[in-house]
DNA sequence: TATTGTTATACTCTATAACTATA
DNA sequence: TATAGTTATAGAGTATAACAATA
């Protein structure tokens, strides 16, 4: 939360988060985007999930998810289409513009992170990512 | 932005950075704050900024940081004093209840970093810490 | 005139509750 | 009745532009 002169390990991993957050605020900013929205756009990359499950994966309410989609549709990010099946269902999908932009913001994050990392080596940056990868919720 | 199998080092830090701010969030929704709401509190744990340089520490416009403060005094977290050395100016400090809340979430977000860190020995994270010391931008 | 801060306005994002359509 | 989704409403958070007070 706060940013002190000595680095505690909990601090480090503050602060790298806030960081790498920012980097990506950045690149979202840039193309006009909110964070919720390239959220939207990066589930949808791989998936055409309802908008209930939508709900579940973005972790937000059903009525939320509405507007989300809503206004995403409304810029061409996104489309629905009524399930043939079930037709209470509806399917969302990323438009071609959508998946532009997606694909955009992306790949200048993955420039941000390998900028961020460059000051390592490849051997610690392979150090690094395993104790990562040792903390991380295992899946 | 994905979670994907395999762990590259970018995908590393991007998740880290989702689960870091994602504990944090439910520490702050735990006490009925926002995130922007606790940054501000975590800004004037050791700081009486006047209101143009809580916008800078911030990242916010001046009349965001307007609407910020009036909220948050309205709940008694923080509060306005008008800087007699030039009348135009205000500085804000935080209320004995910010304290307490900002307290709280710290301490409660240092639990949670002490158990994600769990699975490492004491010398790893060490090595972790350094790691990251070495890529967060030197200031 | 310049600076500091507030206010008016507009938009996004979010949730709760009430609603519609479909099953 | 139950489920999927939308709509009405309310509030936080944000920025831009116009404004008031002070320097």
């Amino acid at each position: 939360m706060t940013i002190p002169d000595e680095l505690s390990d909990i601090d480090a991993l503050a602060q790298l988060s806030f960081v790498v957050q920012q980097k990506l605020q950045r690149r979202v900013s840039g193309h006009d985007l909110s964070m919720i929205q390239i959220r939207l756009l990066g589930v949808l990359r791989d998936r055409h999930p309802t908008m209930k499950e939508l709900g579940a994966l973005l972790d937000l309410d059903k009525s939320s998810v509405s507007g989300l989609v809503v206004r995403a549709e409304q810029r061409d990010l996104v489309s629905r289409e009524t399930d043939e099946t079930d037709r209470r269902v509806i399917r969302v999908s990323l438009s071609p513009m959508g998946r532009r932009l997606v694909t955009e913001v992306s790949t200048g994050f993955d420039e941000d992170m390998n900028e961020l990392l460059s000051p390592l080596s490849a051997a610690d940056r392979r150090r690094l990512t395993g104790l990562i990868g040792r903390i991380l919720p295992s899946q």
